[in-house]
DNA sequence: CTATACGTGAAAATGATTATCATCTAATAT
DNA sequence: ATATTAGATGATAATCATTTTCACGTATAG
């Protein structure tokens, strides 16, 4: 990922190599304050604002994915290939990966029906996670 | 939609009939402004507040789906049945429905091959409609 | 018709995100 | 190694969508 970002007038400075770090490394899909905590953890001083400034950069150069809710507060996504489903357990507000399904054929099924150039999709499953069902049975 | 309501106590003012009858008849996936600046036009003192107001309310009784994205600003969709997959173009961004697709295979297999309990699902397509590609040709 | 609980309008409060600005520093040339 | 400078940071203010507050209004049950 920190090649894909060299070239342009881009610094590597130590709380952006932090932030790469967490985001690439992270397979938790985390939120801004998760992933704030964790550049503290190493850079105490770190503003809350550099976190943001970092992930909209990667997020222009499509390093990382932006995932929106209706319940606010956004998620972010390292991980590849884009774009993939996700499980979103509504208990515990884990977002996982599942196994990639071939979702090829239903993009184009979609394209050729509505005259949509389409460029990319989303596709989020809501329902509870293994876990979070034995806590439930517990 | 009116019936699903009646039974709690749910008093049917003039402004929650209003958006209920926009929130019904609509297609286009408003947003709350939109929701509001139509209100408006026939109670013009009614509040910004009121709109979210009764939105919510409608949400919690399942009446109507919201929408959200990672740019911010919530779109409301009061099309049955729930759910179905929307196509999303970035130029204009009106929110369309496309033919529905049999999808419950697709949402059976990812449960079983993840353990989730999946209650809800959304598929979203973002891409350019029709009359945005014409606007780019011409 | 009256009473009461729910709804409304206006404005303040909240929460997430973005912009501002003075200061700092990584990258580059000297 | 040093100076230069454009980009980055930290702290804070500003912004935007949404929710809450509260005094007043009104639909509905009795």
């Amino acid at each position: 990922m920190i090649e894909a970002l060299r070239g342009q007038n881009f610094r590597l400075t130590p709380q952006r190599l932090e932030i790469l770090r967490i985001l690439a490394s992270s397979r938790e899909h985390p939120s801004v304050e998760q992933v704030f905590e964790e550049v503290r953890r190493r850079f105490p001083t770190t503003s809350l604002a550099t976190v943001y400034r970092n992930i909209l950069k990667l997020k222009e150069l499509g390093q990382v994915l932006e995932l929106g809710f209706a319940e606010g507060g956004n998620r972010y996504d390292g991980n590849r290939p884009f774009p993939h489903p996700h499980m979103v357990c509504i208990r515990c507000r884990k977002i996982m990966d599942p196994d990639v399904e071939n979702l090829e054929n239903l993009t184009e099924r979609i394209a050729s029906s509505t005259g949509f150039k389409i460029v990319n999709h989303r596709l989020d499953f809501f329902g509870i996670c293994p876990r979070c069902q034995e806590a439930d049975s517990a």
